[in-house]
DNA sequence: ACTGAACTTAAAA
DNA sequence: TTTTAAGTTCAGT
């Protein structure tokens, strides 16, 4: 069978430079600035830029191109726009995995989970560790937002660290704290 | 095949 | 306040 190939464009915004995969499926990825793709897990964790090694997305890319544009435009202004679930693709991930996204695609805009909740929502109430390997696997970051979820006690973690997180929430009208 | 760590948590020591 | 056990996945050995 053969393997489908995944394009890489870089997505120039007002917070920096974003990075965008898509496959034949969807978009199967979304990073931040200054984040890079650490093999096979743990997509978001902070690395060594790679920008400039992709071409820019541009307008005529296509549909799905210009709708992850100007949604992520959108969002950056503190809109409240969301992807459709069926736009990305998130074929051969974990199980739990799979389920723990879904739940985080499920928190409206401007709320927060902890942990707890989201395995709990995840259908593994104790998983609750797996729950923050699940956010920190996450790789479509902002529109499945793992940015929605702390800990019982704190802010909890952040693969891109807590500035980002911060920024993220404070797009929604939420500060982070507690 | 095992072990430890990972964006945790609640309960026990 | 510190320690521990718990569910899921992956990296290192």
């Amino acid at each position: 069978m053969k393997r489908f190939d995944v394009r890489t464009f870089r997505l120039p915004t007002k917070l920096g430079e974003w990075t965008a995969s898509f496959s034949d499926a969807g978009l199967c990825e979304l990073r931040l600035p200054g984040t890079l793709l650490k093999r096979g897990r743990h997509p978001g964790r902070v690395g060594k830029s790679d920008a400039g090694v992709y071409p820019v997305l541009k307008d005529q890319e296509g549909v799905a191109g210009q709708v992850l544009r100007d949604a992520l435009a959108a969002r950056l202004a503190g809109e409240r726009i969301d992807l459709p679930w069926h736009s990305f693709d998130l074929s051969s991930r974990p199980p739990f995995f799979s389920r723990a996204w879904r739940a985080l695609y499920e928190i409206p805009f401007g709320e927060v989970r902890t942990y707890g909740q989201l395995a709990a929502a995840a259908g593994s109430p104790a998983a609750v560790r797996a729950a923050g390997q699940a956010c920190g696997a996450n790789p479509i970051v902002l529109f499945i937002p793992c940015h929605r979820v702390v800990a019982s006690n704190g802010p909890g973690g952040f693969g891109a660290g807590l500035e980002w997180k911060r920024r993220l929430l404070e797009l929604e009208g939420r500060k982070l704290d507690s």
